[in-house]
DNA sequence: GTTATTTCTTGTTTTGGGTCAATGTATACC
DNA sequence: GGTATACATTGACCCAAAACAAGAAATAAC
């Protein structure tokens, strides 16, 4: 039940067996968060990569003033980590943690080298995954720099608009490096 | 020759034999740019991922006041093409030119394929090359909504110190999302 | 159902960095 | 060399969005 949106997930990309999904399961841990609870804290070392099954998790930094700037949001199916961290074994800057209950499958930098190394197809998953990552990254920095406060809202409604629904919108604007006020204005003047 | 920095570059992710680089020459084609002269225009479909043997080159979105906005240069041993493109077989949005001259290796999106089915280790080269990027990507959108045009232009000085001696300034501002007079004034006031 | 907490709105003020314009300085090209 | 073109600096002004402040709504907690 746990595995099936990473199993269905995994067949997007590539096509696999019952025994793969055998060994694959071995890899996974569950873990489950209440919400606001910690997946990672800055400082510490990102020892997994969570494969997100339900719920919402925020994976942000914290500036010196105290502001929270969300990097990335972890929905059913996606993944989130430090990825830094978890590549290249340095500490944290990430803070990741759950904006509703969530179930998690995470996967240690141990079982993602075996995993890698035993099961070429994963390979070709994590490859196709990041390659469409890159895409969108891309995308986010182009709208980054190019865009009003305005487009980038309206790009990430045309993009994204189920997370409207599910995300407060205060870290809607965060993720967009806007203030929730700029968004409420935007909001606003579309009604008229 | 041209081939020698593709490999070397290869080498630093995955182990390759003599055998290996002889399968690998045969996917890329030579291409030589002249200062300004385009890899790929917007509009076009991107066919190639370009590696970079000697040159530079920048890839860039143009917008509706005819402003560049600098997504990514491509130096020596870096890839660049319009990735969504090229993986999406969608009409480009970037274009790609070489503000130095240059010399790039080219890979379809045939031969790459082929290279990914016929060549595992070059499946774990390219998992590897997206990884690292999506680090590279991940800071720069954090460093993109996190810090002051300072401490962007402080950050790429840090990071790569040699891109100012190479690329002229008014495309560094581009790339960091400012303009060149505000890295002038930051300029100025480091001296004092 | 009352209270607390979180989230969202609206008004006002402020500011970082953009825009525009003019001038200076390299670098490239005949 | 001279002159054209690309690139960088400086100053004056402006504006989009941030910051600040205060309430209003919505949700959650008891």
């Amino acid at each position: 039940m746990l595995f099936e949106s990473l199993f269905q997930n995994i067949e997007e990309k590539v096509t696999i067996t019952e025994s793969d999904k055998t060994l694959l399961r071995s890899f996974f841990r569950v873990k489950k968060l209440r919400k606001r609870q910690y997946l990672l804290q800055e400082g510490e070392l990102c020892k997994d990569i969570a494969f997100v099954v339900r719920g919402a998790l925020k994976s942000y930094t914290l500036d010196d003033k105290g502001n929270e700037h969300v990097s990335l949001f972890g929905l059913e199916g996606w993944w989130i980590s430090d990825f830094r961290s978890f590549i290249c074994g340095e500490t944290a800057l990430l803070n990741i943690d759950a904006i509703e209950e969530t179930h998690v499958l995470l996967l240690s930098r141990a079982h993602y080298d075996t995993m890698l190394d035993q099961m070429p197809l994963m390979e070709r998953y994590f490859r196709i995954l990041y390659q469409n990552s890159l895409v969108t990254k891309d995308r986010r920095l182009i709208s980054s720099h190019t865009y009003t406060a305005e487009e980038k809202y309206q790009e990430l409604l045309r993009q994204y608009p189920f997370i409207i629904q599910r995300i407060p919108q205060h870290l809607i604007a965060s993720y967009l490096g806007l203030t929730t006020e700029t968004i409420s204005r935007i909001k606003k003047k579309q009604l008229i």
